[in-house]
Formats: structure tokens, sequence, C-alpha cells
DNA sequence: TTAATTATTGACATAAATGTCAATAAGACT
DNA sequence: AGTCTTATTGACATTTATGTCAATAATTAA
């Protein structure tokens, strides 16, 4: 007769954080809002529930937590894209990019349909768009500064619309793929 | 001692059904998708959850029935603001309102972020999009399709993205409230 | 080796949401 | 009036999600 005695896997606070809401974003991202209960994201990252409910306080405080990182990765990656020396042309494709990327849209997409409980601080997107007029401004010399305003205005609203409905869009109008892909080019030629 | 007969009020299958939807849209946009469960809709519906189950199946079909519903208006928005007869500058506003509206916003938001359990209809949205090119590329006269299909393209998404995103975006860019009123002339006017 | 910290967990408790069912009754029709 | 259809409901059952707690054990520090 075999005893087994199993043995516990002790991660530090943060190993066990990150773990969580990598397994969350995952299951965001194939279940949608459904899949963010503590108790199935506690199931696929092999831990019990209780543990999730030891690190975050409670099942909204992972969903919080959750959206703070996704704001983050969201900033690192205009951060990323951001680089003060190329052209505006591709400084805006480089936006686009980054705004329409399926997660971020996602993140928009939630913070508007749920019930937002708590307000988030939007200083570091402020902080990073003002650089971003600034620059844009310069390079783009004659310009004033509304005008530049309602320039990335449009370039970040469609490219936050092209990351929602983007593609279900293109088929109701008959788009093909090449189409769609030559868009954020043709976009960007026509505005600035 | 007063003894007090409870009398049923009795609606027709289509009366239950619309009032029930309609405070499902309420709810909606007052809470997020947290206020479409059955126990809520009902009570603020004052019937028996059990009443809307009858009516609906289940929990799932009342959703599905909603998103069906506000489909439906969405694309009867479009239509309402689709007329051959006015200039394009002022039709692609139209489009524009009737898109950012938020409701039909945070349909799209809402397929977007929720498990598509079922994938739906768009052959009406599709059709109207079709006579919408068709109206816009006469209009416009020398314009080949890829670019009337472009504008049209260009003219949705960020109009999606303004109704999701758009007062954050607003602030955060530091855009008064004259500038955002004046962004949906201020885009027809530079991209026809 | 010992002690301290704390991540981890199973068992339990509770609340909320969903669904079932048989009985009731409101309205339509004859 | 009587009959039929079916909208309506309360009571119950079930499932799921969330949260609590005391005990355990993995790791670190002393």
């Amino acid at each position: 007769m075999d005893i087994f005695l199993a043995t516990r896997r002790r991660r530090t606070a943060d190993e066990s954080r990150t773990l969580i809401l990598d397994v969350a974003t995952r299951r965001l991202r194939e279940y949608g809002l459904e899949g963010l209960n503590i108790t199935g994201v506690a199931e696929e990252a092999g831990i019990s529930h209780a543990t999730l409910i030891h690190h975050f306080g409670s099942s909204g405080g992972m969903r919080d937590a959750l959206t703070d990182k996704m704001t983050t990765d969201l900033v690192a990656d205009l951060v990323l894209a951001f680089d003060a020396h190329v052209p505006p042309a591709e400084l805006a494709q480089r936006v686009f990019a980054a705004l329409a990327e399926g997660g971020h849209a996602k993140l928009l997409a939630w913070r508007s349909i749920a019930g937002d409980s708590s307000p988030h601080d939007v200083t570091a997107v402020a902080n990073l768009f003002g650089k971003l007029l600034d620059t844009t401004q310069k390079a783009l010399g004659a310009e004033s500064r509304e005008q530049v305003q309602m320039i990335i205005y449009l370039v970040a609203l469609a490219s936050i619309g092209y990351g929602m409905a983007g593609s279900v869009l293109a088929d109701a109008l008959g788009m093909n793929t090449q189409q769609v892909e030559a868009f954020p080019e043709w976009m960007t030629s026509h505005i600035t």
C-alpha cells in the first residue's frame, strides 16, 4: 500500500500574483468576463481558490488588479511605440497598432461595459499623450495645437474601434483582407 | 381584519417580453452586465423571476433576446440616418451620430467582451452598408469603390471608438467640450 | 537546529443565481 | 355561463460563487 504525501509548491507572493493574473488574462481572452470567477481561475492556475482570495482579498480585488495590470501593459506598449525620432505618419501607425491590439481593446470594452466600481488613474496615459502631442506638433510644423489634437483623437478613436469591431465591420462593408491590412497606412497618409 | 386578495396582471406574451427587455436595457445602461441577472430584472419589472424564465427559457435566452433587440435598434437607427438625398458629408455625420450613441457602442463592447455564445446575423447591417456605399460613391463621383470603403470604414471605426472611449480619451488629450463637439464635423470635412 | 513568517489548503458556511414544478387565475372564445 | 389556453406565481431544489477559518507546511532567518 502506497502512502502518498502531497507536497506543496510555495511561491513568493509576487510569483503567485503574476501567475494568477496571467491565467486571468488568458481566460478573459478566451471566455470573456464570465471566465474571471475565482473558482475557474484558481482551478486553471492549479491552486485553491482560498489561496487566490488570500492574495487579492476578494473576487473584485482580483479583477481590479487585472485592470491595473492591463492598463500598465497598455501604457507600456504605447511607450514602446512612442519614439520622438520617427516621422509622424509612422508614429500614427505605431499608436494605431498599439491601441488596436486585441487585449487593449478588450480592456477598454470592459471598462465601458462593466459597472465601473472604481475610477481609475489616467495620468500616465495623459502624460504620454501630452508628449505625443508635443512631438507630433513639432514634426508637423505649422499645424495648430487644436489641429494636432484632432488628428491624434481621430487616429486613437479609429484604433479602438478597429480593435473592437474591425473585422465584423470589414465583413459588413465587403472588404477583403488586403484592404483591411492596407487601412492603417491609408488612414495615416490621408489625414496628416 | 382585512383580507387582501391579490389580483394578477396578465399581459400578452409580447407585452411581457418587451417590458422585460426594456427593463434589461435600462439596467444594462445603469449597472453594466452585472445588471442582467434574471432576479434583478424580474424584481425591477415587478414580476417573478419564474415568469421571466417562462418567456425566455433561461437567463442566457434573455440576454440573447436583448442583443437581438439592440442589434435591431442599431440597424433601425442607421436606416433612419440613411437618406440618399443628403450630401455625403452630412451622411457621414449621421452615421457617426447613430453609431456613437451610448447604447449601440455598449452593444458592440458587450459583443466583444462577452463569451460569444451564438454568432449573430449581420446580413441586415451588411445590406445597409451596401446601400450606403453605393450612394456615397455616386455622390462623390470619381472616387473608386475601394476609396469609398476606406472612408466609410474610417468613419464607422471612429464612431465606435467615440462611443466607447471618447470622453476618456478627450480628457487624456486635454481637449475641452467644444473641441469634442466639433470633432464630427472636423472629421467629415477632412476626409471626404 | 530552532523559530518565525506566511503561502497554502480542505472543510465549512453563506449568499446569490438559476432552474423546476404544480397550482392558480386572467383573458379569450364559444 | 362554461371551456380552454397559457401567463403567472410561490415554494422548493440545485448549482455556483464567494468568503471564512483553523491547521499545515515551505521557506527564511536566527
